[in-house]
DNA sequence: AAAACGGGGGC
DNA sequence: GCCCCAGTTTT
């Protein structure tokens, strides 16, 4: 697929999907009106979890602590309380606390705004750092999660292995202005249509543009 | 490159 | 019962 149909297909999905509301929107639509610890932390949360608990979960925890030194007074075992039943959740409480720590001593309370220091971070990878990035200061960033990778393979777009190969290709590819969009959109074009396994191609809006690249069942 | 972490919901 | 979910770390 060449870079203009990725641009065009970007542009169908925008039409497609102008206001996602599944359930991811408990937690996305207040996303501009948290601060970037507010953002690590959920995403944190949300990982091999699904995006509704992420919401609640999330919530709940914010009401004892939004920042990260609440969030130090507060004892480990009552983190994990908050954040039941989120996958990991005892051991994403002992994450929670590690970070806020070293947010506090290395980076003075204030969450990174760059990369590299997100990825010092302990349980903060490429997809958690680009989406503080994006979301939590609005700077272009490419975050790639599960959705990204498969769908942008999926397209015959990029052939990568990896969802850090798939970033940097992106990243080469792309012009910077749609790079905030592509996460969004594919994660909601993924959960209704794109799916893992056996995508509704009949009902894509961009099934002619799409190589359909490892696609056995489609329906 | 593959396993481990680890709980709930859908089918 | 088995598979999946806005991944990251360890082996």
């Amino acid at each position: 697929m060449s870079r203009e149909d990725f641009i065009k297909v970007l542009n169908i999905l925008k039409r497609e999907f102008p206001r996602w509301d599944a359930p991811v929107v408990s937690l996305m639509a207040k996303r501009d009106k948290r601060t970037p610890y507010q953002i690590l932390i959920s995403t944190i949360i949300s990982l091999r979890t699904k995006d509704q608990v992420t919401a609640e979960v999330s919530e709940r925890l914010f009401r004892l602590a939004d920042n990260p030194y609440d969030m130090l007074k507060i004892p480990e075992e009552k983190i994990a309380e908050a954040i039941y039943p989120a996958g990991f959740y005892r051991n994403k409480a002992k994450v929670i606390k590690e970070i806020s720590g070293k947010i506090v001593k290395d980076f003075g309370g204030k969450v990174p705004d760059s990369i590299d220091e997100l990825l010092k971070l302990k349980g903060v990878g490429r997809k958690t750092a680009n989406l503080v990035v994006a979301l939590g200061y609005g700077k272009p960033a490419i975050c790639v999660d599960t959705h990204v990778h498969r769908i942008s393979n999926r397209l015959g777009f990029v052939k990568t292995k990896t969802a850090e190969e798939t970033e940097m290709a992106l990243r080469k590819k792309v012009p910077r202005e749609y790079w905030n969009e592509i996460n969004d959109l594919f994660v909601a074009f993924g959960q209704t249509i794109c799916k893992p396994v056996s995508p509704k191609c009949s009902e894509c809006p961009v099934s002619s543009y799409c190589e359909k690249v490892g696609v056995k069942k489609h329906r």
